[in-house]
DNA sequence: CACGTTCCGATGCGGTTGCATCGGATCGTA
DNA sequence: TACGATCCGATGCAACCGCATCGGAACGTG
């Protein structure tokens, strides 16, 4: 057995390098010859790490993916009314040091709003956020004078998560203005008299 | 004065051929040989209308950009509490034969968090839409139980129609979830004995 | 110490891209 | 009808792309 090689810590490197690239210059920006160049590896090298550069985007963007999965299980660890706002902020991508990886969630959803095979990847983890959300969203909303609808709230919350953080990158908005809108609209969710009305604006105010 | 040409005609059949390719294969599959083929025309006669590629999808955009504008502005000449519905459905892209539209934005906006000079021309037309939905919040809360702060209200029903033109185009919504989630906000911030619930919720259905 | 396997990185190749070039067709004008 | 401005579209060009190739270095094994 001669020389061996961790191709999983050298994949790993590889992404690095296509999300610095992305983030830069968007998903058309990343050429192999980029990637090796940030990489500090011969265009060779990267070549063999992946099958083509398809399969080497496509496990990019298995990343960004298992980051939001990621995000959802650690706040259905700790399933309480206080966590709604910081997961959707989170989710949002609002955070400081953010901001590279919403680039290279924009870049990776307008391509797979024309390849299938990438929409699949990132719908993936939808349900499993929505579930968690809507949990979350009727137990914030328990209380209220009126019945809420915590399925819709929470389909309206992850989108408005994501519209939030297309004008953030777009500098329609900054960190800030996105975060306070989220919290508004918790706010009001939760009612004039919900229980959880301040822990949760306290929560996402402080995560900043 | 010899052969002369519409230069203005022709830019804009070349613009069509722009957005039926970046519809149909995102940004990165527009090629002027392709972009020719697609408008019926030669490859010189396209570079001859614009001074470059840059110039071509920067006019692109800027039709985008001002069917947005023409939105806003249609809405704005009748305010009245239904239109708030129906701009805002406008404005996600969310009707029948809006989905090529709605790609050709996507595609844009990825661009755009990458390129600053397209940023500017997508936001040159928030701080109207922004005013306009504002104006259109603060009648349909009028005569709510609290006081309503229509400018975070309005930020938020903004967000909330781009996050929900990205979902639909991913697949995680269709166009009618879309339009349900919509509305529903909307009946919520009209409250339970807003004056404009029924009227703006039919509005929106009646649209699709 | 030879051997074979694995990895290396430089180079080559076919294809595509945006853009420049240029001879000829077109058409109003003198 | 001869001229010159304008437009046409085919072609050329340099750069870049992803990918295949290949001789040699590196290294555990018999």
């Amino acid at each position: 057995m001669p020389k061996q090689v961790d191709y999983a810590e050298r994949r790993g490197r590889v992404i690095d390098a296509v999300y610095q690239l992305a983030d830069q210059h968007g998903l058309e920006g990343v050429t192999l010859r980029d990637v090796a160049r940030v990489a500090g590896l011969s265009m060779g090298a990267v070549q063999r790490s992946f099958r083509d550069k398809d399969e080497m985007l496509a496990l990019a963007l298995t990343r960004v993916s298992e980051g939001f999965a990621d995000r959802v299980r650690a706040a259905a660890a700790e399933p309480s009314p206080a966590t709604l706002a910081r997961v959707l902020a989170d989710l949002a991508l609002l955070g400081a040091g953010q901001r590279p990886e919403a680039q290279v969630w924009l870049a990776f959803v307008a391509r797979a709003a024309v390849t299938p095979g990438l929409a699949r990847t990132l719908r993936d983890g939808y349900p499993e956020a929505l579930a968690l959300v809507t949990g979350l969203v009727a137990e914030v909303a328990d209380g209220r004078d009126g019945p809420v609808d915590a399925a819709a709230e929470a389909r309206a919350l992850l989108a408005l998560a994501d519209g939030l953080t297309v004008q953030t990158l777009l500098g329609q908005l900054d960190r800030g203005e996105a975060r306070r809108v989220l919290e508004h609209q918790l706010r009001r969710l939760a009612g004039p008299f919900g229980p959880a009305e301040r822990s949760a604006a306290e929560s996402a105010g402080g995560a900043g």
